[in-house]
DNA sequence: TGTACATCAGTGAACGCGCGTTCACTGATGTAC
DNA sequence: TGTACATCAGTGAACGCGCGTTCACTGATGTAC
């Protein structure tokens, strides 16, 4: 709490969360442009017309939760791109951070995997836009790796975005296999996928197919 | 027409195809989860209740569209898979051809894109289910190539589904960016992309990273 | 500290509308003889 | 070929229901003095 804010605006924050909260909790079995704004306040429980007080539409807050579901994977790319070790040490330790943000925030990440090609455009957008800054944020981290030297710079945002598309993916693979042996496999694919763009990105500059 | 059907079998399939047709159309704008039985039949020119002669959901026309749609993707996969050449030849040849797809078939592509991870469960599974299918024979033709020799199963499984998963990734970004400049970005870094892929699988056992 | 007024988050009634589904039906097509 | 009956794709009226949005409102909170 950096300051405190009036009673008012405290309860007005707590409806919205809970407004949010709810939506997040209703669209893991349905997609944003068949949820109702009636079926939200329900959830909730205040009246269908407090939700204008905080939003203008159902797309308007799908757009605030891709704020939320998207500013919660950002640390957590931070940490994947700032963790040193050998190649096969960051691998497993990039797998294991997915996979404990697939824990902690499953409902934001089946929103992001959901919508990013779903049927309300102002929401892809922003995923788009969001998932661009990652990936240029991904790339700037690779330039400075020794192993990029040399790397052109289309090929280093290529890269970037693969691997930004490999967590994405990692994590969707993870809602469904979230305990036991398939969840075992999943883990185990991640880490070969990534050992074989670790492999391609070693031998890049070598010619031949990379040439 | 192997077998001429009756007139009234024919007729029958023909409102079935304009029902299919329809829907595709529609869900270039929404997604399967909000599209409405009436939207589709209006958009027809039949009655809402002639929908229940074809489909008993919307949701079991949703995986009659999946097959449709991955259907038309399956020889593709079949052609790219069976393409000889270098490496480099054969990278540019599948990206043409998932280029020529997406020209030939976008509602299709962007069913898919959609919906393998919508909010209709039974679509989700059918969508799932064919993917699979395609991995096992991309993983068959993988198995096959030289390059593979020494390569263990569960390797070659996550090669495939490597492959099957930048096949839809690549036919999705095809989508949004389907002439000009825009286009040949996409094409250039999908190229990338398999180039960096088949650089990894070249030096897969070396050792190192690949180990 | 107390008073008078302003703000505004949330209410509840009301609206018109399109939805999915049921049902008995129509009339062209198919079939048996 | 003709007739009598069966089938069944598509119709159209009707239903109850939940939707998004409007509007004037209430009463707790905030502010000025």
């Amino acid at each position: 709490m950096s300051h405190t804010l009036g009673v008012r605006q405290a309860q007005k924050q707590k409806t919205r969360r809970a407004l949010l909260d709810a939506a997040l909790e209703l669209l893991e079995e349905q997609s944003l442009s068949s949820l109702g704004l009636r079926e939200v306040t329900r959830a909730v429980g205040v009246a269908p017309t407090a939700f204008y007080r905080h939003f203008r539409s159902i797309e308007d807050l799908g757009v605030a939760l891709v704020e939320e579901a998207l500013g919660s994977l950002h640390p957590m790319i931070r940490t994947i791109v700032s963790t040193t070790g050998d190649g096969e040490e960051r691998i497993a330790r990039a797998v294991e951070l997915i996979a404990g943000h697939v824990d902690a925030h499953p409902a934001h990440v089946r929103f992001i995997a959901r919508e990013r090609h779903g049927g309300v455009q102002a929401v892809r957008a922003a995923i788009r836009d969001q998932l661009a800054l990652f990936a240029v944020e991904v790339g700037e981290a690779l330039a400075e790796d020794p192993v990029s030297a040399g790397w052109g710079e289309e090929d280093l945002v290529m890269l970037a975005q693969l691997y930004v598309d490999q967590m994405l993916g990692t994590a969707s693979l993870f809602l469904e296999a979230p305990v036991g042996e398939a969840r075992e496999r999943v883990f185990r694919m991640a880490v070969r996928r990534l050992r074989l763009i670790g492999t391609g990105r070693a031998h890049w500059l070598d010619g031949g197919v990379g040439g």
